[in-house]
DNA sequence: GCCCGCCTTGATGGTTCCTTGACGGGCACC
DNA sequence: GGTGCCCGTCAAGGAACCATCAAGGCGGGC
């Protein structure tokens, strides 16, 4: 199921849109300012994120420069302005689609489903990865070793999921940092270190010698 | 320059079309009928396609699943139609965005800029440069000689790195000593000859004759 | 309200990597 | 042949980084 976060203040407008997403089936988180849309998605990994221009904190466009720093996640802007830069502005900071209120539910709907195929079009996206006696089923978010199901948490998947959509490409401490955890937990090495050995007591068959979640001092980690 | 292709069976529009994206920066060719747009597609690689609905022969929609069937290359739809179903059908069958005329030029622009931005980020750089019996993948951050692997730590991958984009070239002291150490190292020189006879040892054959890392003595070193 | 799972944080010990120094060789020039 | 310069090589100390264990805290589920 794709999830996705709407970030509007007026929560008449945004208890709409999430019965209406759920009912076509999303998952679906809502923020009502600025500060939190950004918490949210560095939170909740989003397949995509529906913003409302005109919050009561930050602009917009702040939002979507606050998550263009980091991430690459579809963003569709929806706004009551019909003239105007702002809308040029809102695309050229990095916005994928606009969308003009009011709007038709299937517009916005079909619009959503384009702007997540085509963040996930890019990777070849074989949804079940193997690496040695592991298969990181990237749909249904299940692994299992030698074909018997391990159990994940949520943080430990994230992770294990950057690497196996990298599967052979190392992946920098920072963009793991940045994409499992947020773009203010760059520097918390700490953490690395720690999921990657649990990861490794779960997965590898000697944990201390592992053969496929590989550490490249100072660089990154690699799944193969 | 990016180069765009217009389809339009109208060739007034086409011709305004083409005149203020050249205006703009753009390279810009022109296909008036479905047939003649899946050629110039194939034949001419654009890096986006502004689509007109309404063409003399096929219907847009055959044109988009024409060309989603070999290639991801984004596609703006135009239309006049400003209500029904066509809009979401456009954007599920694989069109990126959707404009409807009349629309404003710095509009399509900055939905062309966004189109084009999109299908760019994710391109993984699939870049590899060959010395020899040495294999430098850039995006992997791996190299590998004769086939096996080569351990490298961060300082040396960056040092082989720079060298690899530049290869064949002579990169001077001082820039390597710049970009890899920083700035304030321009003058210790000795790091160079270290790290370079630690590249040779892992890369070389004979580490004391070597034959892709070179020394030009008190200029600078190649990759070859 | 309690319990459990998970995330975070700290402490410790081991490893890798960077930096720095010392020494010898080749070469040009005097 | 001596001298100076630059390069190549080796080695050691210390800093940065990694692995592992464990405990506290937080929140969700019951």
């Amino acid at each position: 199921m794709n999830k996705v976060l709407v970030v509007d203040d007026e929560p008449a407008l945004a208890r709409a849109l999430a019965i209406n997403l759920r009912a076509h089936g999303w998952e679906v988180v809502t923020a009502a300012d600025g500060r939190s849309a950004l918490e949210a998605a560095a939170g909740e990994h989003p397949d995509v994120v529906v913003l409302d221009l005109g919050l009561p904190d930050l602009d917009g466009t702040e939002v979507i420069a606050g998550l263009r720093g980091w991430t690459s996640l579809p963003i569709v802007v929806l706004s009551a302005r019909q003239h105007g830069e702002d809308k040029v502005e809102a695309l050229d900071l990095g916005a994928d689609d606009y969308v003009i209120k009011p709007f038709a539910m299937n517009e916005l709907l079909a619009r959503l489903r384009a702007a997540v195929r085509r963040s996930q079009a890019p990777a070849p996206e074989e949804s079940v990865v193997v690496a040695g006696p592991l298969e990181i089923d990237l749909a249904r978010k299940r692994v299992s070793r030698d074909g018997a199901d391990v159990r994940l948490t949520p943080t430990e998947w994230s992770f294990l999921e950057l690497l196996a959509r990298n599967v052979g490409r190392l992946v920098p401490r920072e963009q793991v940092l940045r994409e499992v955890w947020g773009p203010a937990y760059e520097h918390e090495t700490h953490y690395l270190r720690v999921y990657a050995a649990q990861l490794r007591r779960k997965l590898e068959d000697d944990p201390s010698h592992p053969r496929h979640l590989i550490t490249s001092p100072g660089l990154g980690y690699t799944l193969q």
